[in-house]
DNA sequence: AAACTTATGGTAATATTAACTATAAGTTCT
DNA sequence: AGAACTTATAGTTAATATTACCATAAGTTT
């Protein structure tokens, strides 16, 4: 929980300023006036804004690629589905506020984002100037198990073939962000990671599959993945498979930094 | 020029919330203290940021690689250099903002630039709780001299073997943005689009070594780039050479266009 | 005319990719 | 039990792309 919640108007500004030093506002409110005449209008005018964080959670079964949403219970858009984001405290890193905001939502934590990108058309926001950031993850959907709260009323994994209206402009940060996450699947083993820590190389195929919208043929893609030198033949095997059990590899995560700084690039 | 600068406080919120209907600032007002108990604190607090937009400015002169640097005349760190950045005005796109901001401290006209990343750090401003997006292009550096206005008391490109203490997390801002400035390169054709419209192949191989860093061998680079089929053979040839004259070509965007619309994908 | 510089065309060895074949090792069906 | 089925895995081959060169071209400078 943020400290903010204690904190009356004034207070927040004065926190702003310098968390470290609070008695530093003087001089803030001090530096503000003087300067003044740069921009022809108060500088205060320029402190009327707001910020927000949206998560696009990517979720992967196996099977399908999810994205997760949330029902708002709340205006603006009630009722409508969202990406799970909210406004970010002053007082608040922009990535800690990522994490915070995913948690309260839907109860996900953990999760480990990448900020993708800002949006900050005037008029995306009903209730004044929002500008608003984007954050991206993809992660094991059967790891996580969303929930709703706060103002959430409903939390899903939901199929991306079929992305209902959604709340804002988030239609359009969805879309981009899958286009961020098919072009760095290809250069980053994020694929990898999300993996439980042993699988067979078929799911990560499948995987890959599913975020490209393409087919790979089987012997080539393992000959091009087993060729990096990433995984680690663990010795192990499938189990209670209908057919011939495949065997069990896990991401060598110390190996792959050790090539990384040897030059190596991940691609594909 | 903005609108902004004859509106007094009162009126630019009243603009935030709806630029084509400023009556609507009521209602807003109105939704905003019913969504009061959303947010335990009064939602008015959250608007109490500024934006900022910092634009990374590379230029090419046949030779090295350089960026465009001003130098601050005003507070916070006065007289050192910095980005050319500036607050966004509130009633201001975030995309149109970073046009206008960099004409007003440079001079610089229709430079087109592609946002890259947003920092959030709670303290990371002096004067209170600014967030900044950073925009970044890459131009010819002899069709752009900047000229140094508003509060900036210089603006100068600048070697980027040696670059300064900047203000702000400025040197954050830049290496970042350089990073994503090479893989960029390596993934679309910009290159060619900054070199006039007729240029040698040795200019575009000379661009790639300076933003990569490295060599490229002349003859194989010479195949590589011809095999893509995106630059047209004018016919035209270099003048006042001290060696054997090149071959002049031009960039076919058409031609590109259409190999995209295909599925090709530029690489290297 | 010789020396010098960069441009341009070409070759050959090597590495990578893509398409396909064959066999392996389990399960389920009859 | 044995045949049929499914997916895993190994391997082969042809086409393609990359790399490191070499040779010649077409200007200028000495």
């Amino acid at each position: 929980m943020s400290d903010f919640e204690n904190l009356d108007g004034k207070n927040v500004a004065k926190t702003l300023a310098n968390i470290e030093d609070p008695a530093s506002w003087e001089q803030v409110k001090n530096a503000r006036s003087k300067n003044y005449n740069i921009y022809q209008i108060p500088l205060e005018n320029f402190f009327q804004t707001a910020f927000s964080v949206d998560c696009v959670v990517y979720g992967f079964d196996g099977d399908d690629l999810k994205i997760l949403l949330i029902q708002r219970g709340a205006e603006p858009f009630k009722d409508q589905w969202a990406l799970p984001g909210d406004l970010v405290y002053p007082d608040e890193d922009l990535d800690a506020s990522a994490n915070r905001i995913l948690r309260e939502l839907t109860g996900l934590s953990r999760v480990f984002m990448e900020q993708h990108r800002t949006y900050g058309r005037v008029n995306r926001h009903p209730l004044g100037r929002v500008v608003t950031t984007s954050y991206y993850s993809l992660v094991n959907l059967r790891q996580f198990n969303p929930e709703s709260h706060s103002w959430a009323v409903n939390a899903h994994w939901h199929s991306l073939n079929d992305i209902p209206d959604l709340a804002f402009d988030h239609n359009e940060v969805l879309t981009r962000a899958s286009e961020e996450l098919q072009t760095r699947v290809r250069t980053k083993p994020i694929g990898f990671e999300l993996l439980s820590t042993l699988f067979p190389l078929n799911a990560l195929q499948q995987l890959y599959e599913a975020i490209l919208g393409m087919k790979f043929d089987k012997a080539n893609f393992r000959k091009k993945i087993l060729s990096m030198d990433l995984l680690i033949d663990t010795g192990k095997q499938e189990k209670d498979v209908p057919h011939r059990p495949a065997r069990l590899y896990s991401f060598d995560k110390e190996r792959y930094d050790e090539l990384i700084s040897k030059g190596f690039s991940f691609e594909l």
